[in-house]
DNA sequence: TTACTGACCTTTT
DNA sequence: AAAAAGGCCAGTA
């Protein structure tokens, strides 16, 4: 598989996420070095989230929300969530204010 | 090599 | 305010 030097950090990113805090694809493909290349974060995730077995569940939209779908994992992610000590609203959705995940500055 | 896909994001209706 | 469309990049076929 071809790892890029974009795919490693994504990786090591995602493996930065502190426990009981969540980050959007944005923010990693920002941080990755790569503004617009959100969407290949995902990828990066079903590729490695097995094997480097990392915390996929961290990772949501920007929105908030969880934007896998319901038969692809979504129960499994909210509830792995939860059991970090992160709640959902009424509408499925996290509260960024306190869950997003700032690294530095 | 080109073509298609995708757990997104931003801007425009 | 909500919904739709476009754009972007990297990886796989």
């Amino acid at each position: 598989m071809a790892r890029s030097e974009f795919s490693e950090k994504v990786i090591e990113l995602i493996r930065s996420v502190p426990h009981g805090r969540v980050c959007t694809y944005g923010q990693i493909a920002l941080m990755a070095g790569n503004p617009k290349a959100a969407r290949q974060v995902s990828y990066i995730l079903h590729s490695c989230s097995k094997k480097e077995n990392l915390p996929w569940h961290r990772i949501i939209g920007k929105s908030g929300k969880i934007s896998i779908k319901q038969f692809e994992g979504y129960e499994m992610q909210k509830h792995l969530l939860e059991c970090e000590g992160i709640e959902f609203d009424l509408n499925g959705k996290i509260n960024m204010k306190l869950y997003l995940w700032n690294p530095a500055k």
